[in-house]
RNA sequence: GGGCAAGUGGCGGAAUUGGUAUACGCGCUGGUCUUAGAAACCAGUGCCGCAAGGCUUAAGAGUUCGAGUCUCUUCUUGCCCA
């Protein structure tokens, strides 16, 4: 058997495919983006995952005569970073740029098709100068603004933590119980596009519905009204804001944030403060809310309720209202509120019920939250929940007390992060507390190279001289904002910048995003679902407010999510996890530890991750088996979107495969050229070619374990036909074609077979003749719905001939046989359906 | 608690979208070669049955000439949101 040394081809086409690039002036457009990684030091199977997908696409796309755009870079700034370098005592910037350059080496190995002339770091200055230019282009057009809010407060790690950093009421990192506290932070004011970036969801067609209904619920609009309560005795009213204005004759109590405006009537009671303390210690989030205990704070006050004369409701303070969601006061209506319900049990309120799904009328042991019809409301009986809803602010309205209004669940966007390893936000405070943007030309803001990353609290902050400055114009000190912006920054217009990664003048040359903009397919994990992409979205609606000259609404067209990389997990007996080879198999159920042979318990297979051990390195794989292997495995075994078992044997078989199309190669080259059947040539050709069809329409519609699958089927069905009277020519043709199908997949291995078959269109897609296509199709004899035999007829056989082949042939004619035939059902090329009686 | 997926051999999974269930790979069994093993190659492999045949897509019902696919109920798992 004929073998190929794949470490040895491979090194030579990674040589090559680094200054072959994709594009081709002729084709029309193909932005092939994957996103970009995190540079942690090494590549992990979830990357291969990714970039092997996306390199699959970008090929075909290119064989098919697209000119390709497909970049690389690095999401380069982050915590990680600072916390290696107090680890190890590297700068954050020294750590990030050997990770660079580790993880590039080993994408390289992989063998992708990257135009590396392209790549881009978000640390870089050259980078995140652009970056605060946009910053101060969002500025100046009312799209950032400055905000005292509520925040979660890390209280070990002296940082404010995003809603997703908060667990269970605890920091994700120090697990420390985070608390509320009041910051001035820089937002982005991502609700102003509230309706554009819900309605513009439409538009995406090429986008997997579950993402799309991810982001509708994280933006949740919904509506409701604002209904003023007037407090009795005296002229003010308490505006409320609510989202079941129909419930308003079950309203028992109103609960105000802490703090709400009327608050500053109770500081000086210390029980009031005492309150105010105790609230300040759970989370922001809502799912904190939902668990924290509710706890209330009872005024002197109460209001008259707007419908119902005489009544007066008691006023509250309430943990779980927030000031910045409605108008930070609610009116509770604890028959059908969760949160309202358990707060009036706790305070002894009223629970008044006024919908009714008309099944049980007994007392309420929860809230009823489901539709039903209105009761105890006067004139609102007997309507639906809608319905209600409908007719109650129309009545508020009326009366001139209230508001229809509509309420977004999405919040503005908090970027300031009390970090040292981020983008400078370039803005500058004046000696009279006003602030201002940096002078353009006076960008980039840099970050201090020297740091002192090794005490709590925010570095820029700390560092002795970065944060004074001159206010150029006044000539007067000033002081540097030292928070940094959030990461999620950085990504959120690195795909903008690909398109002109060393324009200097400005963020991007406008020629080459209307060059390549929108990115034709964008792949990546789930896990970015809402954020990331909620924010990219949110970044180039921002920009064409901006620029005039940039027409794109949405920055991906067509977006891909792929499936995570498992492994099972192992423990020892003392519970310790351990690396999978650490770890023998002596059969299904036993395993053992490698060094003393002691027990071994396999938990199921998870997502691949570094605190369970149970990851693979790919170099490692690459080491063993080759990147074609690795490469092969990888898009075999599972639909690209879903999750996938890693399997070593599953690679060993992808290498030995490899080799076999290898050693087919060979022999064709030696076959002996004399013999030749013009008939037999004829059906190869045809089955070839009806192969090849499949595999064009299973890559383009993503489904790489199929097109894998057919090219098993198709080697196996060459490989058997090596002995037969097909010419050495014919056979060479064919087999060229396929090895050019092959390209995406296993780019070294296909390029050594084209070259050694001196092949030299290398960059051309090979003409499928759907004229050859085989002819012969399997068709199924079905009696009374079960299916009896399968025969072989030629396409398109009409039903009278296979009538009579069936009742001459086939095994299927004994269950006819002397019975009567009530009704055929005959499907062309499919099946016929014989319903028969005795 | 709500929403969305999914459940097919010993395992990963396929099924032209209502028309051959179990493609392809792994594993396993037998064979060839070999002093032996590995590798390679050949053959077999859903379950029951000697066979004819019957059964089988988490469980149960329904629609249909025909259901893995559509509808309903139940169970299980995963993800997202709370």
């Amino acid at each position: 058997m004929e073998r190929i040394n794949f470490q040895v081809i491979e090194r030579k086409w990674q040589k090559k495919f680094s200054s072959e690039k994709l594009y081709n002036t002729e084709g029309q457009k193909f932005y092939c983006l994957e996103m970009f990684p995190y540079p942690s030091g090494k590549i992990h199977m979830g990357h291969v995952r990714n970039y092997t997908i996306g390199d699959v696409i970008a090929r075909y796309k290119f064989l098919k005569g697209n000119s390709v755009l497909h970049p690389m870079g690095w999401d380069a700034f982050g915590l990680p970073a600072e916390n290696a370098s107090k680890l190890n005592k590297l700068h954050p910037k020294d750590w990030t740029n050997q990770n660079i350059k580790t993880m590039r080496n080993q994408l390289k190995m992989l063998g992708l098709s990257i135009d590396w002339d392209l790549e881009i770091s978000t640390c870089d200055e050259n980078y995140y100068k652009h970056q605060q230019e946009l910053f101060i282009d969002f500025y100046n057009k009312g799209l950032v603004k400055r905000k005292e809010t509520y925040v979660n407060w890390d209280p070990v790690e002296k940082s404010v933590l995003a809603n997703e950093q908060v667990i269970n009421g605890r920091g994700w990192r120090s697990n420390a119980l985070v608390e509320r506290k009041k910051l001035s932070q820089w937002f982005f004011n991502i609700t102003k596009f509230s309706n554009e970036l819900l309605d513009d969801l439409e538009k995406l067609s090429g986008w997997p519905d579950k993402v799309k209904l991810m982001q509708k619920n994280w933006i949740g609009k919904s509506y409701g009204c604002e209904i003023n309560f007037k407090i009795s005795n005296k002229q003010e009213s308490i505006k409320v804001f609510t989202t079941r204005p129909d419930t308003i004759f079950g309203a028992s109590f109103i609960a105000l944030s802490p703090d709400h405006p009327l608050s500053k009537n109770f500081n000086s009671s210390n029980d009031f403060k005492n309150f105010k303390n105790e609230c300040n210690k759970t989370g922001t989030t809502e799912e904190a809310l939902a668990n924290a205990e509710k706890i209330g704070f009872q005024t002197n006050l109460f209001v008259n309720h707007p419908f119902i004369t005489n009544k007066k409701i008691p006023v509250y303070f309430a943990n779980f209202v927030l000031m910045d969601y409605g108008t930070g006061a609610i009116f509770g209506c604890p028959a059908h509120d969760e949160r309202d319900f358990d707060f009036a049990k706790k305070y002894n309120l009223e629970i008044i019920q006024v919908v009714s799904n008309n099944k049980d009328n007994q007392t309420l042991i929860e809230a009823y939250i489901g539709e039903g019809n209105l009761i105890n409301s006067e004139f609102l009986n007997g309507l639906s929940v809608s319905e209600a809803k409908e007719k109650i602010i129309k009545e508020v309205e009326l009366k001139n007390i209230g508001v229809k209004k509509t309420l977004f669940r999405l919040k503005d966007w908090g970027i300031s992060r009390q970090r040292y390893w981020g983008c400078p936000i370039p803005m500058i405070y004046l000696e009279d507390g006003s602030v201002q943007p940096v002078d353009k030309k006076d960008l980039p803001i840099k970050l201090p190279e020297d740091i002192d990353l090794n005490s709590n609290g925010n570095p820029l902050e700390k560092h002795p001289t970065w944060k004074n400055t001159i206010h150029k114009p006044s000539g007067k000190p000033a002081t540097r904002e030292t928070d940094t912006l959030d990461t999620f920054v950085d990504s959120s217009w690195y795909y903008l910048r690909f398109c002109s990664p060393k324009y200097e003048k400005s963020p991007f040359d406008i020629n080459k995003i209307n060059q390549w903009m929108p990115v034709d397919q964008y792949i990546g994990g789930i896990e970015h679902a809402i954020l990331h992409l909620l924010y990219s979205r949110f970044f180039t609606k921002g920009i064409s407010v901006c620029n005039k000259n940039f027409k794109i609404s949405e920055p991906f067209t067509n977006l891909f999510t792929q499936g995570m990389v498992c492994h099972e997990s192992y423990k020892d007996k003392d519970g310790n996890w351990l690396y999978p080879d650490e770890v023998k198999k002596i059969d299904d159920n036993n395993y053992e530890k490698k060094i003393d042979g002691t027990k071994v318990t396999v938990g199921p297979p998870e997502s691949m991750s570094k605190s369970k051990k149970n990851t693979i390195d790919p170099e490692i794989m690459i080491a063993q088996y080759g990147a074609d292997s690795v490469r092969w495995f990888i898009m075999s075994d599972s639909p690209p979107e879903k999750d996938i078992q890693w399997s070593n044997v599953g690679v060993a078989a992808a290498n030995k495969f490899l080799q076999r199309v290898w050693n087919l190669i060979y022999s064709v080259s030696k076959k002996n050229k004399e013999t030749s059947d013009k008939v037999q040539e004829k059906e190869f050709v045809k089955k070839i070619n009806t192969f090849m069809y499949k595999i064009d329409v299973s890559i383009s519609q993503f489904k790489f374990n199929v097109s894998i699958a057919l090219f098993y089927e198709l080697f196996n069905y060459l490989i058997k036909n090596i002995t037969s009277n097909v010419s050495q020519d014919v056979m060479k043709k064919s087999l060229v074609d396929v090895m050019k199908l092959m390209i995406p997949f296993t780019p070294h291995l296909a390029r050594e077979s084209l070259e050694f078959f001196n092949c030299k269109t290398t960059n051309k897609w090979p003409d499928i003749d759907t004229r050859k296509l085989s002819t012969e199709i399997n068709f199924a004899i079905q009696i009374n719905g079960k299916t009896r035999d399968i025969i072989t007829l030629t396409k398109d056989a009409e039903e009278k001939e296979i009538n009579s082949m069936v009742l001459d042939k086939s095994k299927a004619s004994k269950y006819i046989k002397d019975k009567k035939i009530l009704k055929t059902i005959f499907v062309k090329n499919k099946i016929i359906n014989y319903i028969v009686k005795d």
